[in-house]
DNA sequence: AACCTGACTTCGG
DNA sequence: TCCGAAGCCAGGT
């Protein structure tokens, strides 16, 4: 398969415990700049049934892009158990934590 | 087949 | 520095 969607699922699922990445980076990653907003489509359909680690994704600003009650707290709480520190604002420090597949 | 939506990103005023 | 608008593409209705 080298559809995007299975490309960008693929980026995800390599994403190391206690690193994260962009929306937009998971893309650019998988074959396709600028296509942030399809990478969030592919969180929504298949974050479950292709066991991805959706909580990895955060917007280029370091920060959870959730909003509370609606998974916000359950992924800063999956990041923080992976060692994931996050600033007195709910920022994650980028140089410490941003994923480059290096 | 056309229109709408989505946990974004980036540029211009 | 802050706000608004445009652009990215696939899937659902």
């Amino acid at each position: 398969m080298t559809s995007f969607t299975q490309s960008v699922i693929d980026t995800i699922k390599h994403i190391p415990q206690g690193k994260v990445a962009s929306y937009g980076q998971v893309a650019a990653i998988a074959g396709f700049p600028g296509a942030a907003r399809q990478v969030v489509w592919v969180l929504h359909t298949s974050s479950e049934k292709e066991d991805l680690p959706w909580h990895r994704v955060i917007n280029a600003q370091g920060k959870i892009s959730l909003k509370p009650g609606s998974g916000h707290e359950q992924q800063k709480s999956l990041l923080e158990q992976e060692g994931v520190r996050f600033d007195a604002s709910g920022t994650i420090d980028l140089d410490q934590y941003l994923w480059s597949p290096g």
